[in-house]
DNA sequence: TCCTTGTGTGGTTGACCACTCACATAGAAG
DNA sequence: CTTCTATGTGAGTGGTCAACCACACAAGGA
């Protein structure tokens, strides 16, 4: 199958990204175990050989997504700190947390973020990652909301819940347990 | 080990429990995918085939297994609130905590839930355990408890917290992050 | 023009997976 | 003893996986 028009070739770097970027939809759905190398290549458009040229195994792919996905939510927690800046804790932590649903309501994100702690178990390229994940994104909101330890914590227990709520897809469901777990969490 | 009791109870049924019991620890590692039948039938103490002759697929091994967990994890809240029946909600909310984290003192149970919300994702017979584990839990919490809805949503919410400082092992971290996150959180 | 370097793929490999089947063995009943 | 049934396994099957390798092609410099 001969391509007839000029083949558009790409520095490595940017393919790198393109697969960082589309491989989170690919793990989203199965996770670590449940997806392969394959269906990463096919959601980039490029050969399955092609992602081992780019990424020296599998495990350092993931954990490369994994981090990928926590740099963009610190990006997303950032701009509403900027955008709430100076106000009290509450109103920071809230600006926050609205910023933190608008950005996962595409769900992958968040998916990544489960799946990566259930690989985070029993893999420790990956717990490694998640470590540093959550480590820089509670000191960050810490920092940037001044609020106490009790409210900081709440704020991450809140996403957790999030979490759950969306692996099992409780908001698709109408029942008294759901409204009760989904109270005033916000999705767009 | 002759059994007087009706002899039409076979002993495949005693197996079939060995077998959900003893996957529990099999699957807590990699979860559903990451996890083979034959490291579950190791764990059995059995082989790999007859593993297939008591449930009929993998599928419906983890799922049973789920279900396993959630209606240990229903009994141990049971007793707790027998133990601390009649008192405030905050009381009941209490006791029904720590008898979660006396249960999940080994981390098995709760690494079960972990990865059964990860492979809830995109399986559905597991996300149907799944919803109606939480489904029931939320119900009996609520009403042993007698708890708002803002409370019990609280105390969903730091179980799902736990199972985040557990997966990343963040209790074996001495650090401020990590103090934040495990602040008031007991474990055994 | 040739040579070198970087981008990209088809084809393969060996290991391992979920699942199956023919068969073995033990105990109870006749 | 024979037969029947339930428990249990060894030895596969077809398929899929992560990883590898030989090779093709594109672009730029001399």
């Amino acid at each position: 199958m001969k391509n007839e028009r000029p083949r558009r070739l790409s520095t490595a770097e940017e393919r790198r990204e393109t697969v960082l970027r589309t491989a989170i939809g690919a793990f989203a759905a199965r996770g670590y175990w449940g997806t392969t190398t394959t269906e990463v290549a096919k959601a980039a458009g490029i050969s399955q050989a092609y992602v081992y040229r780019l990424f020296p195994s599998k495990e350092l792919l993931f954990t490369a997504v994994v981090e990928h996905c926590f740099v963009q939510v610190r990006a997303a927690l950032e701009s509403a700190a900027a955008g709430a800046g100076g106000g009290s804790p509450e109103a920071v932590l809230e600006g926050m947390g609205d910023a933190y649903a608008r950005l996962i309501s595409d769900n992958d994100l968040m998916l990544i973020q489960l799946h990566a702690q259930a690989a985070a178990v029993s893999e420790p390229a990956v717990r490694e990652a998640v470590r540093q994940g959550y480590a820089r994104l509670v000191e960050y909101v810490r920092g940037a909301s001044g609020g106490t330890d009790e409210q900081v914590q709440e704020f991450f227990a809140r996403g957790m819940l999030c979490h759950l709520i969306v692996s099992m897809g409780a908001d698709e469901v109408d029942a008294p347990w759901t409204r009760t777990l989904a109270a005033g969490i916000r999705h767009y």
